[in-house]
DNA sequence: TCCTATGTTGTATG
DNA sequence: ACATACAACATAGG
Protein backbone atom coordinates (compact mmCIF):
# COMPACT_ATOMS: atom_id res chain seq x y z
CA UNK A 1 0.00 0.00 0.00
CA UNK A 2 2.45 2.16 0.93
CA UNK A 3 3.87 5.27 -0.92
CA UNK A 4 4.07 9.01 0.71
CA UNK A 5 1.07 9.53 2.34
CA UNK A 6 0.29 6.45 3.28
CA UNK A 7 3.44 5.98 5.12
CA UNK A 8 2.58 8.85 6.90
CA UNK A 9 -0.84 8.02 8.15
CA UNK A 10 0.76 4.53 9.23
CA UNK A 11 3.37 6.68 11.60
CA UNK A 12 0.90 8.55 13.26
CA UNK A 13 -1.23 5.14 13.62
CA UNK A 14 1.32 4.74 16.41
CA UNK A 15 1.20 7.84 18.23
CA UNK A 16 -0.96 6.88 21.25
CA UNK A 17 2.37 5.01 22.02
CA UNK A 18 4.66 8.20 22.38
CA UNK A 19 5.95 9.24 25.69
CA UNK A 20 4.72 5.44 26.80
CA UNK A 21 7.15 2.93 28.31
CA UNK A 22 7.76 -0.18 26.07
CA UNK A 23 7.12 -3.30 28.66
CA UNK A 24 8.28 -5.44 26.88
CA UNK A 25 9.48 -6.24 22.96
CA UNK A 26 8.50 -9.22 21.18
CA UNK A 27 9.89 -10.28 17.47
CA UNK A 28 10.29 -12.55 14.96
CA UNK A 29 13.74 -12.53 14.29
CA UNK A 30 14.36 -14.59 11.57
CA UNK A 31 12.02 -12.58 9.67
CA UNK A 32 13.03 -11.54 6.60
CA UNK A 33 11.85 -8.05 7.48
CA UNK A 34 15.18 -8.45 10.01
CA UNK A 35 17.77 -8.71 7.55
CA UNK A 36 21.04 -6.91 8.07
CA UNK A 37 19.62 -5.71 11.27
CA UNK A 38 20.72 -7.02 14.99
CA UNK A 39 17.28 -7.86 16.32
CA UNK A 40 18.37 -8.94 19.49
CA UNK A 41 20.23 -5.74 20.05
CA UNK A 42 17.01 -4.40 18.92
CA UNK A 43 15.11 -5.95 21.80
CA UNK A 44 17.72 -5.26 24.25
CA UNK A 45 17.67 -1.30 23.77
CA UNK A 46 14.02 -0.99 23.69
CA UNK A 47 12.98 -3.04 26.03
CA UNK A 48 11.85 -0.85 29.15
CA UNK A 49 12.75 2.60 27.24
CA UNK A 50 10.48 5.29 26.79
CA UNK A 51 9.23 6.27 22.85
CA UNK A 52 9.89 9.32 22.67
CA UNK A 53 8.66 10.42 18.67
CA UNK A 54 8.43 9.70 15.21
CA UNK A 55 8.75 11.02 12.15
CA UNK A 56 8.40 10.15 8.45
CA UNK A 57 10.35 10.78 5.19
CA UNK A 58 10.01 9.47 1.62
CA UNK A 59 9.01 5.77 2.59
CA UNK A 60 10.76 5.72 5.64
CA UNK A 61 9.57 6.36 9.18
CA UNK A 62 11.83 6.81 12.47
CA UNK A 63 10.78 6.29 15.73
CA UNK A 64 13.14 7.05 18.63
CA UNK A 65 13.40 6.30 22.08
CA UNK A 66 14.76 6.52 25.64
CA UNK A 67 19.05 5.67 25.33
CA UNK A 68 19.60 7.58 22.18
CA UNK A 69 17.74 4.21 20.51
CA UNK A 70 16.30 4.58 16.49
CA UNK A 71 13.86 2.38 15.30
CA UNK A 72 13.70 2.68 10.95
CA UNK A 73 10.65 1.10 9.45
CA UNK A 74 9.86 0.60 6.11
CA UNK A 75 6.81 -0.84 5.04
CA UNK A 76 7.45 -2.52 2.18
CA UNK A 77 4.66 -3.36 -0.19
CA UNK A 78 2.57 -4.54 2.38
CA UNK A 79 3.62 -3.48 5.93
CA UNK A 80 1.01 -1.94 8.00
CA UNK A 81 1.31 -0.42 11.66
CA UNK A 82 -1.42 -0.77 14.14
CA UNK A 83 -2.53 -0.19 17.80
CA UNK A 84 -3.82 -3.44 19.30
CA UNK A 85 -5.15 -3.65 23.14
CA UNK A 86 -2.89 -4.27 25.47
CA UNK A 87 -1.19 -8.92 25.59
CA UNK A 88 -1.47 -9.23 22.15
CA UNK A 89 -0.32 -12.32 20.96
CA UNK A 90 1.88 -11.91 17.72
CA UNK A 91 -0.32 -13.66 14.66
CA UNK A 92 2.12 -15.03 12.37
CA UNK A 93 3.05 -11.69 10.18
CA UNK A 94 3.11 -9.82 13.27
CA UNK A 95 7.26 -9.61 13.03
CA UNK A 96 7.60 -6.58 15.81
CA UNK A 97 5.27 -5.79 18.71
CA UNK A 98 5.96 -3.03 21.31
CA UNK A 99 3.80 -3.95 24.53
CA UNK A 100 2.72 -1.03 26.34
CA UNK A 101 0.65 -0.77 29.74
CA UNK A 102 -1.94 0.30 27.98
CA UNK A 103 -1.62 -1.05 24.41
CA UNK A 104 0.47 -2.95 21.75
CA UNK A 105 2.15 -1.03 18.77
CA UNK A 106 2.17 -4.08 15.84
CA UNK A 107 4.45 -3.83 12.63
CA UNK A 108 2.63 -6.61 10.46
CA UNK A 109 3.95 -7.28 6.60
CA UNK A 110 2.83 -10.31 5.33
CA UNK A 111 4.90 -10.38 1.91
CA UNK A 112 8.13 -9.35 4.05
CA UNK A 113 9.38 -6.94 1.25
CA UNK A 114 9.62 -4.12 4.38
CA UNK A 115 12.15 -3.87 6.87
CA UNK A 116 13.19 -3.30 10.51
CA UNK A 117 16.34 -1.37 10.95
CA UNK A 118 18.05 -0.20 14.42
CA UNK A 119 20.92 1.80 15.78
CA UNK A 120 22.13 3.52 18.74
CA UNK A 121 23.98 6.96 19.05
CA UNK A 122 23.42 10.35 19.09
CA UNK A 123 23.21 10.99 15.54
CA UNK A 124 20.95 9.92 12.77
CA UNK A 125 21.94 6.48 11.28
CA UNK A 126 22.64 6.42 7.61
CA UNK A 127 19.55 5.09 6.57
CA UNK A 128 17.81 8.21 7.99
CA UNK A 129 20.18 11.00 7.25
CA UNK A 130 20.59 10.07 3.50
CA UNK A 131 17.27 9.94 2.72
CA UNK A 132 17.09 12.57 -0.60
CA UNK A 133 15.67 15.78 -0.42
CA UNK A 134 11.79 16.38 0.02
CA UNK A 135 9.79 16.97 -3.15
CA UNK A 136 8.21 19.64 -0.65
CA UNK A 137 11.37 20.90 0.19
CA UNK A 138 13.15 24.26 -1.10
CA UNK A 139 16.17 21.72 -2.64
CA UNK A 140 13.57 20.18 -4.72
CA UNK A 141 14.26 22.27 -7.79
CA UNK A 142 13.23 21.99 -11.75
CA UNK A 143 17.17 22.52 -12.29
CA UNK A 144 17.64 19.08 -10.14
CA UNK A 145 14.75 17.13 -11.94
CA UNK A 146 16.23 18.49 -15.37
CA UNK A 147 19.41 17.25 -14.31
CA UNK A 148 18.50 14.00 -13.01
CA UNK A 149 16.29 13.61 -16.36
CA UNK A 150 19.12 14.23 -18.89
CA UNK A 151 21.08 11.95 -16.99
CA UNK A 152 18.19 8.92 -17.58
CA UNK A 153 17.68 10.44 -20.88
CA UNK A 154 16.49 6.63 -22.21
CA UNK A 155 14.25 5.52 -19.33
CA UNK A 156 10.77 6.23 -19.65
CA UNK A 157 9.16 8.70 -17.66
CA UNK A 158 7.13 6.93 -15.90
CA UNK A 159 10.87 4.66 -14.41
CA UNK A 160 12.30 7.49 -13.61
CA UNK A 161 9.50 8.74 -11.47
CA UNK A 162 9.80 5.56 -9.26
CA UNK A 163 13.69 6.51 -8.37
CA UNK A 164 13.83 7.30 -4.80
CA UNK A 165 17.47 9.42 -5.08
CA UNK A 166 15.76 12.01 -7.05
CA UNK A 167 11.50 11.81 -6.48
CA UNK A 168 11.63 10.05 -2.34
CA UNK A 169 8.27 8.42 -1.74
CA UNK A 170 6.64 8.39 -5.26
CA UNK A 171 5.66 4.77 -5.98
CA UNK A 172 3.68 3.23 -9.09
CA UNK A 173 -0.03 4.99 -8.17
CA UNK A 174 1.68 8.80 -7.80
CA UNK A 175 3.70 8.28 -10.59
CA UNK A 176 0.61 7.79 -12.46
CA UNK A 177 -0.65 10.63 -10.88
CA UNK A 178 1.77 13.14 -11.44
CA UNK A 179 1.97 12.07 -14.76
CA UNK A 180 -1.83 12.14 -16.10
CA UNK A 181 -2.12 16.09 -14.39
CA UNK A 182 0.84 16.88 -16.27
CA UNK A 183 -0.30 15.21 -19.12
CA UNK A 184 2.71 13.41 -20.17
CA UNK A 185 2.21 9.84 -21.61
CA UNK A 186 4.47 7.86 -19.25
CA UNK A 187 6.70 5.99 -22.02
CA UNK A 188 8.18 9.10 -23.15
CA UNK A 189 12.20 8.92 -22.56
CA UNK A 190 12.80 11.13 -19.71
CA UNK A 191 15.60 13.20 -21.90
CA UNK A 192 12.93 14.57 -24.56
CA UNK A 193 11.15 16.43 -21.81
CA UNK A 194 11.07 20.03 -23.25
CA UNK A 195 11.84 22.67 -20.73
CA UNK A 196 8.02 23.72 -20.65
CA UNK A 197 7.30 19.74 -19.23
CA UNK A 198 9.92 19.71 -16.95
CA UNK A 199 8.05 22.42 -15.42
CA UNK A 200 5.09 21.02 -15.66
CA UNK A 201 6.44 17.55 -14.07
CA UNK A 202 8.13 19.32 -11.42
CA UNK A 203 5.03 21.45 -10.11
CA UNK A 204 2.54 17.96 -10.30
CA UNK A 205 4.90 16.10 -8.23
CA UNK A 206 4.78 18.93 -5.44
CA UNK A 207 0.57 19.22 -6.06
CA UNK A 208 0.06 15.30 -6.09
CA UNK A 209 2.70 15.01 -2.49
CA UNK A 210 0.95 17.51 -0.83
CA UNK A 211 -2.40 16.84 -1.74
CA UNK A 212 -2.08 13.59 -1.23
CA UNK A 213 -0.92 14.35 2.45
CA UNK A 214 -3.32 16.80 2.81
CA UNK A 215 -6.12 13.85 2.01
CA UNK A 216 -4.61 10.15 2.60
CA UNK A 217 -1.73 11.24 5.02
CA UNK A 218 -4.44 12.65 7.33
CA UNK A 219 -7.65 10.31 7.56
CA UNK A 220 -6.38 7.29 4.90
CA UNK A 221 -9.22 8.99 2.97
CA UNK A 222 -9.22 8.24 -1.06
CA UNK A 223 -8.66 11.03 -3.43
CA UNK A 224 -11.70 12.64 -4.84
CA UNK A 225 -13.26 11.11 -8.10
CA UNK A 226 -11.26 14.04 -9.75
CA UNK A 227 -8.09 12.50 -9.77
CA UNK A 228 -6.69 9.48 -11.76
CA UNK A 229 -6.30 7.88 -8.56
CA UNK A 230 -9.60 6.09 -8.02
CA UNK A 231 -10.20 4.75 -11.74
CA UNK A 232 -6.69 3.60 -11.87
CA UNK A 233 -7.49 -0.32 -11.22
CA UNK A 234 -11.31 -0.47 -12.20
CA UNK A 235 -11.83 -2.36 -15.32
CA UNK A 236 -13.41 0.03 -18.03
CA UNK A 237 -12.10 2.99 -16.27
CA UNK A 238 -12.90 6.56 -17.87
CA UNK A 239 -9.98 9.81 -17.35
CA UNK A 240 -12.14 12.11 -15.36
CA UNK A 241 -11.36 14.50 -17.59
CA UNK A 242 -11.29 13.46 -21.23
CA UNK A 243 -14.21 10.64 -20.45
CA UNK A 244 -11.70 8.66 -22.79
CA UNK A 245 -10.91 4.75 -21.32
CA UNK A 246 -7.76 4.81 -19.69
CA UNK A 247 -5.25 1.82 -20.35
CA UNK A 248 -3.22 -0.50 -18.54
CA UNK A 249 0.33 -1.83 -19.65
CA UNK A 250 3.71 -2.78 -18.32
CA UNK A 251 6.24 0.14 -18.24
CA UNK A 252 9.73 -0.51 -16.43
CA UNK A 253 7.82 -3.60 -14.86
CA UNK A 254 4.89 -1.86 -12.93
CA UNK A 255 1.71 -2.07 -14.18
CA UNK A 256 1.36 1.82 -15.79
CA UNK A 257 -2.06 3.40 -16.13
CA UNK A 258 -2.72 6.25 -18.05
CA UNK A 259 -4.90 8.32 -20.43
CA UNK A 260 -4.61 8.22 -23.64
CA UNK A 261 -7.07 11.38 -24.63
CA UNK A 262 -4.50 13.48 -22.29
CA UNK A 263 -1.12 11.66 -22.38
CA UNK A 264 0.31 11.21 -26.17
CA UNK A 265 3.76 10.19 -27.00
CA UNK A 266 4.74 13.42 -29.07
CA UNK A 267 5.23 16.67 -27.01
C1' DT B 1 -4.26 -23.10 -11.82
C1' DC B 2 -2.75 -18.60 -13.07
C1' DC B 3 -2.38 -13.85 -12.48
C1' DT B 4 -1.78 -9.69 -9.99
C1' DA B 5 -0.08 -6.71 -6.16
C1' DT B 6 0.85 1.32 -3.67
C1' DG B 7 8.83 -1.80 -3.37
C1' DT B 8 13.69 -2.44 -3.42
C1' DT B 9 17.93 -4.64 -4.73
C1' DG B 10 21.29 -7.52 -6.95
C1' DT B 11 23.07 -8.83 -11.28
C1' DA B 12 23.95 -8.92 -16.17
C1' DT B 13 24.71 -6.33 -20.21
C1' DG B 14 25.75 -2.47 -22.98
C1' DA C 1 32.18 4.01 -13.76
C1' DC C 2 27.57 4.68 -15.47
C1' DA C 3 23.06 3.71 -17.49
C1' DT C 4 19.61 0.34 -18.38
C1' DA C 5 16.63 -3.78 -17.94
C1' DC C 6 14.87 -7.39 -15.36
C1' DA C 7 14.63 -11.32 -12.17
C1' DA C 8 14.18 -12.23 -7.37
C1' DC C 9 12.39 -11.72 -2.91
C1' DA C 10 7.34 -14.11 -0.15
C1' DT C 11 2.52 -14.27 0.39
C1' DA C 12 -2.42 -13.54 -0.28
C1' DG C 13 -6.36 -12.89 -2.89
C1' DG C 14 -9.19 -12.68 -7.11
Amino acid sequence: MPELAEVEYFRKRWDPGLGQRIREVLVHPRAKVFRGTDAEALVRHLTGATLRSSAAAAKQMVFRASGDAWLGIHLGMTGELTVQPAGHVPGRHDHLVLAQDGRSLVFSDHRMFGRIQFATGREPPDWWASLAPAILSDAFTVEAVAAFLARRARTPIKAVLLMQERFPGIGNWMADEILWRAALHPRRPAGSLTPVEIKRLHRECRWVCSHALATIGQTFADPPKSWLFPHRWEDGGKCPRTGTLLVREEIGGRTTCWSPGRQTLSP
